[in-house]
DNA sequence: ATGGGTGTATCTGTATACAGCATGGCAATG
DNA sequence: CATTGCCATGCTGTATACAGATACACCCAT
């Protein structure tokens, strides 16, 4: 068994590019729930026709980030609060399988990747900038995915990450730079897991801070729902 | 929240259905691994034109079904061991979890399913036929799937199942009739505790028919691998 | 003034044509 | 006879043109 961390290599295929760069922008709400993505647009803007773009898209329809409908057009999905609730419910379980399932071992190279992206975050909490945010989160998931030593987990994963990051990332930017401080402290903590080698913590580490965020998604997103419900549309 | 057991209809676009027609070819071994999918075929045979049928091959690459070089051809991947291994580690973990996040309720429907499944499945014992209990043992993970609650879930399920199937199919065609008993008992014993009501003993006994199956994997395909790598290609 | 119907604009879905690329066979040469 | 270079063939990747479908606006009739 080499190593197979290589195997996610970055030669990738245009439209798997183009692929990834619209899961990005939906998640990094450069595309908000109900923005219509025009592949004629899209295939300008990538300097493509439109068929290596409707080949992304309909890739993407998978992971229920997108909705298209002939004759109207490819909308972001607005996630129901039933889907939310059931993305979150499935990120616990994942987190505490990170370090069950043939997690790889950790490496100095993920040490110095962790540290960089604590004095990162560090420095986001001296000046807290919601996009900043955003990038520094995306980059612990992925740092995060690379320790999974399963393939189907590590896929997994990064599938409900996707589904959930969209409403999260909603979530956070409203609700200020006390995010920040608990990104700091969510990588410290699982610094010190790693340096102990002890992948199982890392995954426990996650799960408690999905479950904070879930928290922080039912008190500011739900309550919000709950009552432009409630005084009626 | 209503019954969302209805939003798996089957109003599937076209594109969706030869989507899954391939997939199923695939998991049934009608596509043996190493089999090329040849586009323009596959467009003949389904009326349409290239393009759908490249759409369907394309979204069903994240599975890792198939794989596809440009200038060569699309061709079902064999999947090497150890992603064998990965795929049926995930499993027996994804079966544990049925019981535990937010399972549907039994309905008589699905008692009624099962027991017509039972039916067969006894049938089949009498005159064993391998393509026969490749559709039983299909429409048991159908049936698995639907009281799957979360929708997340359920996808991964059904992911790693597709990813599994073709093997197991494979090892039981080989391994004769001994299969069709253990599918019975599973079924009974599934029917058991569906009539308890008691969806996460169904998890377990999934779980424990899932490492039973990957047993017979190890002792027929891996033990092949082996003698055969041994004896010198 | 309002409701219904129709026309138009625009987007996705599909078909077809072409370019890039790899593979296998064939021929020429050492 | 072996080897190497070239060419033909067939596949996927991409681009473009057309058909189907839907929403919106406008107009006419009531």
């Amino acid at each position: 068994m080499q190593d197979n961390r290589m195997d996610l290599q970055d030669e990738k295929t245009p439209v798997e590019s183009i692929q990834l760069e619209i899961i990005r922008r939906i998640c990094f709400l450069d595309y908000p729930p109900g923005c219509q993505l025009k592949e004629a647009e899209l295939a300008v803007e990538f300097g493509v026709s439109r068929t290596p773009v409707r080949d992304a898209i309909s890739r993407i329809k998978h992971l229920g980030l997108v909705e298209t409908r002939n004759g109207v057009g490819t909308v972001v999905t607005v996630l129901p609060r039933q889907q939310i609730e059931q993305v979150y419910e499935m990120r616990l379980q994942l987190a505490t399988l990170i370090g069950t399932v043939s997690p790889h071992a950790i490496t100095q190279q993920d040490l110095a990747r962790m540290d960089a992206l604590l004095d990162d975050a560090i420095a986001l909490q001296a000046a807290f900038d919601a996009r900043r945010y955003v990038e520094l989160n995306d980059q612990l998931q992925i740092l995060i995915a690379d320790l999974i030593g399963n393939a189907l987990l590590r896929s997994f994963w990064r599938q409900a990450y996707f589904q959930a990051a969209s409403t999260w990332y909603g979530v956070a930017s409203r609700a200020g730079d006390g995010v920040a401080a608990s990104l700091v402290q969510e990588i410290q903590e699982m610094k010190r897991a790693m340096e102990r080698g002890d992948i199982a913590a890392v995954g426990f580490i996650q799960r408690v801070h999905i479950g904070y965020g879930y928290n922080r998604i039912i008190e500011h997103l739900f309550a919000e729902e709950d009552t432009s419900v409630a005084s009626g549309t």
